[in-house]
DNA sequence: TCAATTAATTTTGTATACATTTTAAAATTG
DNA sequence: CAATTTTAAAATGTATACAAAATTAATTGA
C-alpha cells in the first residue's frame, strides 16, 4: 500500500487506486469492516478514506447506509473532455494574464524539448512512447494550471481526471502524425503564454483539448 | 444547529454555513475538541466534517497539523464567476443535446412566471425583490444544470458556489433595468434549450453569467 | 543572555467499545 | 403458502481511551 503520513491517506491512496483502475468496478459495496480487515487498519482510517472518496465524487453515500463506488455512464466520460477543456481553457487565460514564472517557463520548455525529441526522433507508435508523452504532456499541463493561479480551477481540473478510464493521461494521440499534431499545438500555446495574449491562449488551448479528445474517445470506445 | 440524518452531516452544514456566512473567517484553526465542546458532540463527528470540508476545498490540511479555513483572494472571487460561465455554459449545451423532462420544463416555466410578474409589476429595487429573484434565478440555473445529466459538472457549479462571499447567489442586478435584462436572457436561453440549439443556449448562457458577473462582482467590491 | 535540549502539554491519529440503524433471517398469522 | 411481524445478525454512527506527533514550556549549559 501507498505510505503516507497517516494511514487515512494511505487507504484513500490506495481505495482510489483501486477505483481508478478498475479494480473495484461501479456499484461495489465498500464495507468497513470487511477493508479493515484486508488492509489490516481499524474502522478509523478506513471511514476517514471513505468520506474522502465520497466528497471526491467517487463513491455514492447514504446516511446509515454505507458507499458504494458511483457509476459513471460513457457520456459522462466523453463530456468530461469537454469539462476539461473549458477547465484548461480558462487555466490558460488565467496563466497568460498573470504570466509564468522563471520555474515554470523552465518547466514547459523543458517538457517541450523532451516533446521534441521523442517527436523528432521516434519512427513508429509504441507504448513505450505513449509513456513518456503521457510524462511531458502531464507537465506541460499541470504546470499552466499552476500558473493560473486557481486553486478552485485547479482542484476541478483534478477532478475531471479522477474518473475511471479517463484518469489514463498518457493517450492524446494514436500515429505519430497524430502525436506531431499534438506537440505543435503545445507549442503554440507556449507562444501565446509568453506574448501575454489571454484571448489566444485559451482558444487554443481549447482546442488542443477537443483534439486530444478525438484520441481519448476513441481508446475508450475501443477497451470496450 | 441545522437537524440531519447524522451528527457528522448536521456538523458539516453548520460548519460549511459558518464558513460561507464569513463567521469562521479565513486562517481560522478548527481545532477538534474545541469544536467539540462548542457543539456538544464528541471528536468523531467533528473530524468527519472537517475531512470532508477539506475534500470541498474550504479548508486547508495538514497531516498532523489540523485544519484552517482556507484564504481566497478576490481574484479568485473573480475568477469563480468565470469559472461558474463556462460550466453553465456546458450544462445549457448538454440540457439542449439531451432534452428537458416535463418536470424541468415546467419548473423553468414558473420560474419564467415569477420572474416576469416581478419585472413587470415593481417599480423600485429592494431586498426583498433580490431575495425573490435570487430563488427564482436559482431554481432556473439548478434546473439545468440537472438537465446537464453529468454530476461532475454539478458537483463543480456546486463548488463554484461554495464559497465565502460568492455563496449570496441573490445579487444579479442592481437596477430595474438591469434585472429586466437577465429576465430576458433567461427568456431566450430557454427557447434555446426548447429548440435543441445547443451553441446557442451554450453561447447565451455564458454570456448570461458573464452579465451576473458584473453586478456581483459590484457587489463584492462595495461590501469591502 | 541565549541557544540548544529536554520535558510537559496539547493536538491529531488510531483502535475499540458501545449505540443506533439497517438488513437478513426466523417465526407467526391469516 | 404468502404476507406480516418479530427477532437476530450485521453494518454504520458515536464516544472514548490510548498512541503518536507537534507545540509549548522549562531546563540546561556555554
Amino acid at each position: 500500500m501507498i505510505s503516507n503520513a497517516t494511514r487515512s491517506l494511505s487507504v484513500t491512496d490506495h481505495l482510489r487506486e483501486s477505483i481508478l483502475s478498475g479494480g473495484l468496478p461501479a456499484g461495489t459495496k465498500l464495507q468497513e469492516v470487511r477493508l479493515s480487515e484486508e488492509l489490516g487498519v481499524s474502522r478509523t482510517p478506513i471511514r476517514a478514506a471513505l468520506q474522502s472518496l465520497a466528497a471526491a465524487g467517487l463513491l455514492d453515500y447514504v446516511p446509515n447506509r454505507g458507499y458504494v463506488v458511483r457509476e459513471f455512464p460513457m457520456s459522462e466520460l466523453v463530456d468530461a473532455y469537454e469539462i476539461r477543456g473549458s477547465l484548461e481553457g480558462l487555466a490558460a487565460r488565467f496563466a497568460a494574464e498573470r504570466g509564468l514564472d522563471d520555474t515554470q517557463r523552465t518547466v514547459i520548455e523543458q517538457s517541450l524539448a523532451a516533446g521534441h525529441d521523442l517527436v523528432t526522433r521516434s519512427t513508429t507508435m509504441n507504448d513505450h512512447i505513449l509513456r513518456i508523452v503521457g510524462q511531458t504532456n502531464a507537465a506541460f499541463h499541470d504546470t499552466i494550471m499552476e500558473a493560473s493561479l486557481n486553486r478552485l480551477l485547479s482542484q476541478m481540473a483534478q477532478m475531471s481526471f479522477q474518473i475511471p478510464r479517463v484518469s489514463n493521461r498518457n493517450i492524446i494521440a494514436f500515429s505519430l502524425d497524430e502525436l506531431r499534431q499534438r506537440h505543435s499545438e503545445h507549442y503554440l500555446i507556449y507562444e501565446a503564454l509568453l506574448a501575454r495574449s489571454a484571448t489566444k491562449a485559451e482558444t487554443l488551448m481549447r482546442n488542443h483539448v477537443a483534439s486530444v479528445k478525438f484520441a481519448a474517445v476513441r481508446a475508450l470506445r475501443e477497451t470496450r
